[in-house]
DNA sequence: TCACACCCTCTAGTTACTATAGAGTCAAGA
DNA sequence: TCTTGACTCTATAGTAACTAGAGGGTGTGA
């Protein structure tokens, strides 16, 4: 006797919304899982043990892409698996250059923050001033080279 | 005699794509400008000076609400400036935190890149084995704490 | 029988752009 | 004068990885 799981059993073992994992079906990451005849979704194991390892690979910020190509070289387990460390060297390089970016970042606005220290009206603040005339110099654009590393900003928390 | 900008020269100068200038036109953080006879927009002095603005606190990894913010700082400068600290010290908690976030995600994705150091068939390789037995037990998702701290991917590059 | 939690599909919104398509404008060279 | 090419215009769609909503069907306990 296989378990057979609904979505909403299975978006609770693996701690995803259950949107999600109809989006991941969507883009091929999930298999489509048979049905019921009222046409709802019904998973296995093999589906719970799949969608956990993409759930820890997006914990781990990888892309649904690195994701699909790990994912291709355990569905043919007889391929050399240099690619895969390739891939996740690759990723780990981003990492770190992320982080490195990130320090000098943080550098920088704290070096900017410590121009305003006392409360004052906006005309004042040397924080906005700083702003508007470092900037009168053309501003050399700090370009990413980090590769896929995304920036600082993410959504849905605060 | 004031300078007159056409968009291309603009975009010039500030090192910023026409598109996005005229996107950040879109999105009210740049007033429309004056135009020619035939449409073309022409810019001057002050709205160099704004995008200037925009694109130092882009690469200081704002987001254009956060900008936005600032601008309207700059817009009433009768206002106090509180908030401009507090929105800085809040934009250098998340750098901080993300970097925070990152250095862990660099220890572990190591740690799992250890698993295999030899060039194995797929089904052999610790890393993929690592990542489906792992994830047996119910992977407790990191879910970031960071708030609009972005995460470890760039678009654009690479 | 009814309320309520669950499931279904489809569509649109999020961020900060980027990339087309299709059309008009302008200045220099043949 | 004509044409070529670089520039400009608007409008629309695509990007990553979801998330939220509308508008409907299903299943179960009281």
């Amino acid at each position: 006797m296989t378990t057979s799981l609904k979505i909403g059993e299975l978006a609770q073992k693996t701690d995803c919304p259950v949107q999600t994992i109809r989006y991941y079906e969507r883009e091929g990451l999930l298999p489509e899982p048979a049905r019921t005849e009222s046409n709802y979704r019904l998973y296995g194991e093999a589906h719970l043990e799949r969608l956990s390892i993409i759930r820890r690979c997006r914990s781990l910020d990888m892309t649904l892409d690195e994701i699909r190509t790990l994912l291709r070289f355990r569905d043919a387990p007889e391929e050399n698996c240099a690619e895969v460390n390739i891939l996740l060297d690759s990723h780990i390089g981003h990492v770190a250059a992320r982080i490195a970016e990130l320090k000098a970042l943080e550098k920088e606005l704290k070096q900017l923050r410590q121009t305003c220290n006392e409360v004052n009206v906006a005309k004042d603040c040397g924080i906005l001033n700083n702003l508007a005339t470092e900037s009168a110099e053309p501003v050399k654009q700090r370009k990413s080279k980090t590769g896929h590393v995304r920036s600082t900003h993410r959504r849905g928390v605060n």
